[in-house]
RNA sequence: GACCCCGUAGCUCAGCAGGAUAGAGCACAGGAUUCCUAAUCCUGGGGUCACGCGUUCGAAUCGCGUCGGGGUCACCA
């Protein structure tokens, strides 16, 4: 950055782009500015200081429309009076052809009120990025996988599941608007003995649709979706299953099975529009040199692996708890609690050695970010899974474990009961049929991933204000009909896709308040991503609407606010440009979410 | 016994990398439709941010502790 103040106190073009430049965020622009009016007035200071200070728009728009506290954070070490430093800025964005005002306040804010050209600018903006409008490459193009849903596959989805696999697929396409290179991945836990206990139970099924009278034991899995299943080795094997020797008939009957429930599983997904890049299947980990092995050796290698002892949790010890030597992973040298086993007493690999060995897996395929989606009961394996992915990467990877709390079924307040005895299971289908993709995504996504939630049938289905779905989607089709009616009645004064359209008559408080709203997009979403919490999203659009929804009530009262002023043919375009940015916005943000933006509600 | 998450208005929850008088919706009270979908909007009352101590110019936000709610706790997945 070049130093931008000239002896007479003149702006150098290069710091001040003039008024047809594109502004994607006005906030992280006059970040800069201030950023570079810093480094003119203290040469020295470090850029470490200047990435700390914030602009944002202050909680009171009485203040103006942004506020910035970086003399506050830089004064301190320049051993500076934060006011002073704050009153210095204010002279120096005098010369800002942009600033209307530049006020210090408080203990060293600094409050801008911008003019109007450099918020029609933003109008410009959003006209023609359009989709892209908001999209960033803060991720810089790195890779990260996201890795959520994970479900086991020995039945249909569970709605426990739901949460988190919305969340998970929302803050993929959050992340790759915002410049990360996403794969959305799936992990099948395949190998298990619940697998095993899956084939036998889909033996049955078999032996049933052979004509066979069966009873399904205890610890088996009943469920009527493994019939079909059972039908259709029929129909392929006729009854020569029942012939072949046991071990190969398991594996013919789990190949089978395995392949039925993924598509069960993917079918679910699909209800609610998720679908991923990768299915990993557990069971390649597994084996005679396969990565597990690799995975062990290596760790060993290392000295990562000891043969050990481990003391019993205290407080609750298992009944079974059986003291022995066995081969632990130092999990304590990376933050966990306590070493963890890799072998189980039978021999076989614990469901964690090949978790590892997974985790070393995408680090291997190129993957430095990870983030792992996970439900509430495994909150306790965090620490464990933070601890593998330091170690298997030597602490060049990072992985972000994202535990979505539980969520309460209701129906009309009262809890909703769901017992497996009864069959009374709620599984994802239900719910989408019951209330629909768009309002179980929205609602799941209303809320951080990490306090447990309550989702309401009866709100939910309800078509008013209290749904918050259903208040930002009617604020999307009212757009939509504006559109209908002004191509309708004033097609002259309709703007059309790529039309420059001169925004100046644009000024009344009204308008530029809607068009501030606007402007924050594109910081919320990649404040967003960085944090990895997509309800952030969520609660801009309600935002929005809300600023959609009052701009339209006021024009009830006042008629020089109404959009469509057949008197007045450049305000009425520019109006209409302006809801058409008000469209675009909120079409970006609910795409992002996975929510469908209907032109008509029904 | 240990670990993780949560505790903000009567209810459901926001509060973005500490910042200026803590916000929204519901509920409650009142008001706005000869006027672009009132499926909406406007106004009002309501909060020791669980509690205590600490760090700081400044704490709902960071640290420690206490209390309360939820989840988890060798070899299951």
């Amino acid at each position: 950055m070049p130093a931008c103040l000239t002896g007479s106190g003149l702006w150098d073009r290069a710091t001040f782009p003039r008024p047809h430049e594109m502004i994607m965020d006005v906030f992280a622009l006059f970040h800069d500015r201030i950023g570079s009016a810093l480094k003119s007035m203290f040469p020295d200071i470090a850029d470490e200081l200047l990435a700390r200070f914030v602009v944002e728009p202050p909680r009171d728009a009485a203040h103006g429309d942004l506020s910035t506290n970086a003399a506050m954070i830089v004064a301190k070490p320049l051993g500076k009076n934060p006011r002073e430093v704050a009153q210095a800025l204010a002279e120096y964005f005098k010369a800002d052809p942009d600033v209307a005002s530049a006020e210090p306040a408080g203990p060293g804010f600094l409050n801008f009120r911008l003019n109007a050209p450099i918020w029609h600018q933003v109008l410009a903006s959003v006209q023609a990025l359009g989709p892209d409008f908001g999209k960033s490459d803060i991720g810089k193009g790195e890779r990260v996988n996201v890795e959520y849903v994970s479900a086991n596959p020995t039945g249909p989805m569970h709605v426990g599941h739901t949460r988190g696999a919305v969340f998970g697929d929302a803050l993929a396409s959050l992340m790759a608007y915002s410049g990360y290179d996403v794969t959305r991945e799936y992990y099948i836990n395949d190998a298990g003995s619940q697998i095993d206990t899956l084939a036998g139970s889909t033996f049955l099924r078999y032996r049933e649709a052979l004509g066979e009278t069966i009873e399904i034991p205890s610890g088996f899995y009943p469920g009527d979706y493994l019939i079909p299943v059972g039908e259709a080795l029929k129909a392929e094997f006729g009854d020569k299953l029942l012939t072949v020797p046991e071990a190969e008939r398991t594996a013919i009957v789990k190949e089978r099975v395995l392949a039925a429930m993924m598509d069960l599983i993917r079918a679910d997904l699909a209800q609610l529009n998720i679908h991923h890049d990768v299915f990993f299947s557990e069971r390649q980990l597994h084996g005679k040199g396969g990565d597990i092995d690799l995975t062990l050796g290596w760790l060993r290698e290392q000295g990562m692996i000891y043969e050990g002892r481990l003391e019993p949790p205290k407080g609750k010890t298992p009944d079974e708890w059986e003291d022995r030597e066995q081969t632990l992973f130092r999990a304590t040298d990376y933050g966990d609690d306590v070493d963890r086993p890799l072998v189980k007493s039978n021999g076989s690999y614990t469901y964690f050695a090949a978790d590892i060995a997974y985790h070393r897996n995408k680090y291997l395929r190129g993957f430095k970010h990870m983030v792992n989606v996970l439900g509430a009961d495994h909150s306790g394996y965090v620490k464990r899974l933070e601890a593998a992915v330091k170690a298997v990467s030597k602490g060049e990877a990072d992985i972000d474990v994202r535990i979505c709390q539980l969520v309460r079924l209701m129906k009309n307040g009262e809890p909703f009961k769901m017992s497996k005895r009864s069959g009374d299971l709620v599984t994802v289908a239900d719910v989408v049929e019951e209330v629909g993709s768009d309002a179980t995504r929205f609602m799941l996504l209303y809320r951080r991933n990490d306090a447990s939630m309550d989702f309401d049938f009866a709100i939910v289905k309800e078509q008013t204000r209290d749904n918050p779905v259903f208040y930002v989607q009617y604020a999307h089709a009212r757009t939509a009909s504006l559109f209908r009616k002004a191509t309708d009645e004033v097609p002259a004064m309709t703007p059309v896709a790529g039309e420059s359209v001169d925004f100046s008559t644009l000024s009344s408080s009204a308008d530029l308040e809607l068009i501030r709203t606007l402007a924050q997009w594109p910081r919320i979403v990649a404040s967003a991503a960085l944090a990895h919490e997509p309800h952030r999203v969520a609660f801009y659009l309600h935002e929005l609407a809300s600023a959609f929804h009052g701009f339209w009530a006021k024009g009830n009262t006042d008629v020089a606010l109404r959009f469509i002023n057949a008197e007045d043919s450049t305000l009425t375009k520019a109006r209409l440009a302006m809801v058409a940015a008000v469209r675009q916005v909120l079409n970006n943000g609910l795409t992002l979410l996975g929510v469908s933006a209907p032109d008509e509600l029904s």
